[in-house]
Order: structure tokens, then sequence, then C-alpha cells
DNA sequence: AAGTTTTCTTAATCTACATTATTGGTTACC
DNA sequence: GGTAACCAATAATGTAGATTAAGAAAACTT
């Protein structure tokens, strides 16, 4: 069913009654978002978390000479949004698109925010995400500061093989933090070397 | 009295009742440190989150070539911790050290997940903490790979004026990702430049 | 199927930052 | 109070990766 994959995560994390369940399920909104087109755009707030059951987003800053910096790619189970907008309710940085024809699931904040009062254990759920998620980004951190461009790209291939696969390469470039220019040059001059 | 800066952060976020509190606070573990002494070493696992009271911590990985890069500084009202080693009770990859002498208050990771069963409000404290955290370390990632090392400098000195003060140069040469000496160069060949 | 757009490649040149080495100035400590 | 340890400054040289520019190869569009 349409919200398997989402059911299946939080239930590796929580235990819920089948009306707690059925409250959380009557909150979920569905959507279709075609390849290239946006899910948010620089200065708007972010007023929903959605969660890709299909297809991959990527959330990117621009920065003042035009060039794409790429947070996050969202494949099928990944949640995805502008969480200081999100968070805040206020403008926020971030672009959000569709690199493939994708169907995602949104939860409000508001509607959200209520269902933290009346399930409470949705507030271990989500603090179980937001600490992995902090950890995948500290550890990303270190990483960008301390290995070079090469490393960088192998320790992406290892981490997102299925992505490696899909997305074109300039887009792999903005992630790990080079030109398209560098690392076509990087892969054909020394292929493979791991 | 001494608990008061952390319970001024908790009913920042959750209110609770006088027992609540109390059971709280008896978990509470106080500890000082002195200047360059250890929290926790690579590849030991880190038992305890850790709230900074007085002076100032820095976590911090250190890569094949025996340079330092710090993730974070720890001045009095922040938490530290290696976060991937205390979610997965598994041996970490980060040091922490004091980089003045420092008194901090401990929570051991049974006594939090217990803390969790028995006050269920600490899922949203800790939830907020780790949401906001997120947000903070995305835009570092952004700003790493979009700014230039002068422009991470001024960053930090604008986000942590308190700090640039008491640190040594090449801490902060280890934070933003630069060397020591570049660091050094760059404020004495255009000093001020904003 | 031709045309348009996007992506990849190659190559020359350039630069932000690293590396290495030396110095002098503090602070810490037997 | 001397010596070790640490820290900042400076400078010469080196390099990973950026920039610019151009053409080739895919990939969509109609």
């Amino acid at each position: 069913m349409m919200h398997d994959l989402l059911l299946t995560s939080v239930h590796k994390h929580i235990s819920l009654l089948p009306q707690e369940e059925a409250h959380f399920i009557s909150l979920l909104a569905f959507r279709k978002i075609k390849r290239k087109q946006f899910l948010l755009q620089e200065g708007e707030v972010n007023r929903y978390a959605s969660f890709v059951i299909d297809g991959c987003l990527r959330s990117y800053s621009i920065d003042k000479n035009g060039f794409e910096h790429v947070l996050q790619f969202a494949p099928p189970g990944w949640w995805i949004g502008d969480m200081q907008s999100f968070l805040t309710q206020t403008p926020g940085t971030l672009h959000i698109d569709a690199v493939d024809d994708s169907e995602i699931i949104q939860l409000s904040k508001n509607d959200l925010d209520q269902l933290y009062a009346v399930v409470p254990m949705f507030e271990r759920f989500f603090r179980i995400l937001a600490e992995k998620s902090l950890a995948t980004y500290q550890h990303r951190l270190i990483n960008n500061l301390s290995l070079s461009a090469r490393e960088r790209y192998n320790n992406f291939c290892q981490l997102y093989p299925s992505l490696i696969q899909c997305l074109p390469q300039k887009q792999v470039a903005a992630y790990i933090g080079v030109t398209p220019e560098f690392l076509s040059k990087m892969l054909n001059q020394h292929p493979n070397k791991d």
C-alpha cells in the first residue's frame, strides 16, 4: 500500500496502537513531483516535511556566483526539507527539486505539532531520526575537512551505491564539493583507483 | 545553584512537575576537567552526554596525517559528545578534551534511556536540541562548500564572538578548515577586511 | 529526425591554500 | 630561573582543484 515504506520506517523505532496509526495516516497527503519540478525555492517557508516513496529529490543552495551545492539527495525512504525553515517557519535558503519523477508523502508543520500532542510516541520517532541524521552530518563535515576530492568521491560511492548509478556526474560533483570539470578529469585520469 | 544553567535550558523547551525535575537531577553527575585533559579518546565508547557549565571543551578528529579537525567547541550551556558513538554505544572516532579548566554535568546513556521511559517529556527536549543542532550542521556544511576561508573566518567571528577571544588561532583554523599558517597570513595581510 | 538543451570531456592557465622551514615570543614547569 | 612546550609570524615553494573555453556526446522536445 501507498504508506507501507513510511509505516515500516515508523515501526522500526516505535510501537503504535491501531487508532494512533490511523490518526497518523489521516494527516498524510500524497503528492507527485515531476523531474526538475520545484518542491521548495529559496525565500519560501518550508511548511511540510516530505517523505520520498518513489523517485529522488535533492536539496541544495545556490551561492553568490550561481554555483549549486547539494546538501542532500533523498531516494525512497528518506525525508527531505529545509530544516531551518521548517523549524522556525521563516523563509529558507534551500532549493528542493526532483531529479527524477517522484512520489512523496507530506505532513504539515501544524499537523506534526498536533501529532506530538496526541501521540507523544512520535516525539521519540523524530528524535531518533534527528539524532541519526545529526551524526551523519557530523561525519560528512569531518570528511570534508580531512579528505581529498578522490577520497570523498570513493566515500560517496560506497555510502550511496544506488545513487551513483542514477545521478548525473555534475550532481555528484556538487555534493562532494568539486567542479564537474575536475570530477570528470579525476575519473578519467585515474580510473577506479581506490 | 550548580544545575541552574541546565535547568534553564530545559525549561525553555518543556515544563516539568517538581518530582520529574527532581528525578532528572538525581541522574546527573558533576565533574571537573582540567585544561588539556581528555573526556574521550578515539576508540572509546562515549557512555555519557556532557553539558558544559564552565570553561570550554572541544571535539575533534585526527586524520591520517596527524592533523586535527574541530567538529565543535562547547562553552557553557552546550552539550558535547561523540553522537555516533553515544547512539550506538560502539567505539567512536572523536577526541574530546578541555581547552580551559572546565566543569560539566554528565548523564549516562542508560539513565537517559530510562529517563525517556519515566518522563517522556524529555523525548521532546532532546528532539528539539537534535533538530536545532542538525540545522546548524547543515548550514555549516553549506558554508564549507560555498565560502572562501576568509568568509568562513568572518562567519565564525560573527557566530561565536566570545570564543574568538579565548581560543588560540590554531584552534579556529582547525575549525574553519585551514592551516594555522594560512590563517595567520590571511589575518595579517588583509586585517579586518569584512 | 532534426534541433535544442543538458551533460561530459579535454586542455591551458590560474589561484587559493598547503607544505616546509625558520624565527621570536609566551607560557608552563622541574 | 632555565629549559621545554606551545604559539604566532613570515616567507619560499608546491599543488589540488578552480576557471575558462571549446567541442563531442548524450538526452530530451517537437
